[in-house]
DNA sequence: GTGAAAGCGCTAACAG
DNA sequence: CTGTTAGCGCTTTCAC
């Protein structure tokens, strides 16, 4: 019987065996001692010095791989989302950032993966959720009642402004029907009738809420919105250009509007970006505002409707720290399968009463 | 002598082993068949049709964790950065874009560590690398080369916009210098006498090559600097604004410049805050030009100095996963130590000739 | 208190 | 062509 040969790995700096062979112990002895188990009562304080000086001496780092095989977990928590080339997702950044705070005071990395679009996502969650993260949060998904029983089981998962409840996956949202009518209902107050609103994409829950919210606006303040009021397209500033472009096109001779609500800050900066083209002035001649409250608002002192997209991430990535704790046993599930935060007006320099004379597309 | 029990796995949906029972077969078949395993040469086709459907009714996953552990690498790289939780950092989101992108192209994922400054980012490195990650992007890293002894060895680290030459680290960077001297150039070519830097961290390496460019500029043409010409604090809007307001205050009932180079986007955001918030128009009394070429840039039509940034992230993703291969002996390692890509100026609408009558600060 | 043994799931080597 | 064996580094019973 010949004795198995021990390669001395070059992977790493040492191993547990190699510190408890330098401090002449067992690799258990060592385990205990470096990384806290719960297993050992005591190692005599003599043993544990000299466990630790070899530690020192070998340099020694635990092996995550190792560790998260035999622990079953990665601590490691997954970000999918959609990340388009062409355009930066500023709503990504600050919701990325609530995600990764929130998870590194949990002790938790976080990894990412771009999606090229949602249809793309659902084939390739299942294959993420491989151990390599231990839960994952789904931004702004979009998934088929269809897609869900694809999703895996086995790994945690929740979703922020997700557009169709899933089954076993919290959901975070913002109350953005409730941020519109507010926001609507103050151009109204301040004596705005004719209000444009270059809506996202109706297949998006989010964008379908914003305009059920202008609707209201109107509905309850006894008026009806204009004829081609809403104008859809999706949440880009080149859409917000496009739109209100050709809308102006189209509506050439008739009346300017007098308030333009975009279904989001990026399309507030397209459309920004049309009547600073046309030298109409902002706000006064036309008032501009938007929608989420991302860096591109604030940079643009934009009046805009806040969705608190930090805390989201953050309460996602806590949330879903918990869920994973759960699955395996450390602590309590969550029991909320829906969280909605409020939303709030952010008072910018786009935004002023209307004009008394009514103003010509030209 | 007890048969060892075998605990029925709850954590993952079917394992090699299961399948393998499934299909009547070993594990080893099963591995063969499922993961482009490169030892077996052909199995049977009747039996590999076995196997994979015993995979397909099991819904087989392979187990990341454990291929890690025993392929000794993750397919995972890290990306370390420093991220404020005040500010949103523009930078870290065009060059993470790139990264992720080439990451996706070469089957890895990118785990995001945040670091709250590099003193911090010095003590934590050699703990990310402890197999989590097969090697790690250093963003902007602010390491004394006292540090250098701390990094791993054995996880391949690239660095952007390193401020230091460290042993072993392949660093990327932009043409700064040229790129501020090409700015300030400009400026002068149109007449601009008059032209204050708000530069960036005098610690930080760019920050110190733009300052250089905008004197050597000012040397090239035969003119001197204006006295005061430079002040210098961090690199974000707030700094920016601080500095400008405090420079205006002391240098009350003087001339005003006729132009401002600011040292990032950021700055100059900041310092178009202050102009407009005293009535001074942009670029018409003021001129303002920046340096990155961020999202923010592009959004307030800032004539800025480009750097390739998302391009940069491209490239060190791309030159870390070659460090990787070629660590783990397949393919050659990148024999470059340093890359340099080139800056451009990008027109926007914050630069016109100085005015002809000069403006006293009130 | 400490060590021996078994196993997390997968893969590389070698035997059959 | 397929199965057996050993081992990646760490943990967790369970004897001693």
């Amino acid at each position: 019987m010949t004795a198995p040969v021990k390669p001395r790995s070059t992977r790493h700096a040492a191993t547990l065996a190699d510190v408890g062979r330098e401090a002449g112990v067992s690799a258990m002895a060592a385990s205990a001692v470096l990384n806290g188990a719960k297993t050992s009562s005591r190692i005599a304080d003599e043993t544990r010095d000299r466990i630790l000086e070899a530690a020192r001496r070998l340099n020694y780092r635990p092996n995550a791989t190792a560790r998260a095989l035999a622990a079953g977990r990665m601590n490691t928590i997954g970000f999918a989302t959609t990340l388009s080339r062409t355009e930066l997702n500023q709503y990504f950044l600050e919701v990325f950032n609530g995600v990764i705070e929130a998870a590194a005071e949990l002790g938790q990395n976080t990894t990412v993966f771009a999606l090229a679009d949602w249809s793309d996502g659902a084939r390739r969650i299942p294959a993420f959720c491989d151990g390599r993260i231990d839960g994952l949060i789904l931004l702004a998904p979009q998934l088929a009642a269809d897609d869900a029983h694809r999703l895996p089981d086995h790994t945690p998962l929740v979703s922020i402004h997700g557009n169709c409840e899933l089954p076993g996956v919290i959901n975070l949202e913002a109350e953005e029907e409730a941020g519109a009518h507010a926001m609507v209902a103050r151009l109204l107050a301040l004596g705005h009738r004719h209000i444009l609103h270059v809506a996202g994409p109706p297949h998006v829950l989010g964008a379908r809420r914003r305009v059920d919210g202008y609707h209201r606006a109107y509905r309850e303040a006894g008026l009806t919105p204009p004829a081609d009021g809403v104008v859809a397209g999706d949440f880009s500033a080149e859409s917000g250009r496009r739109l209100l472009s050709r809308w102006l096109e189209t509506h050439r001779g008739q009346e300017m509007p007098q308030a333009i609500f975009a279904g989001n800050d990026a399309i507030a900066m397209g459309c920004l970006d049309v009547l600073t083209a046309r030298g109409i002035g902002v706000p006064q001649q036309v008032s501009v505002v938007g929608f989420d409250d991302t860096v591109l608002a604030r940079s643009a002192r934009l009046t805009t409707v806040r969705q608190p997209l930090r805390e989201l991430g953050q309460r996602a990535a806590r949330l879903l720290v918990a869920c994973v704790d759960a699955k395996l046993g450390e602590g309590p599930a969550p029991n909320v399968t829906t969280l909605v935060l409020p939303t709030e007006l952010v008072d910018g320099a786009t935004l002023s009463p209307p004009r008394a004379a009514s103003l010509r597309i030209e």
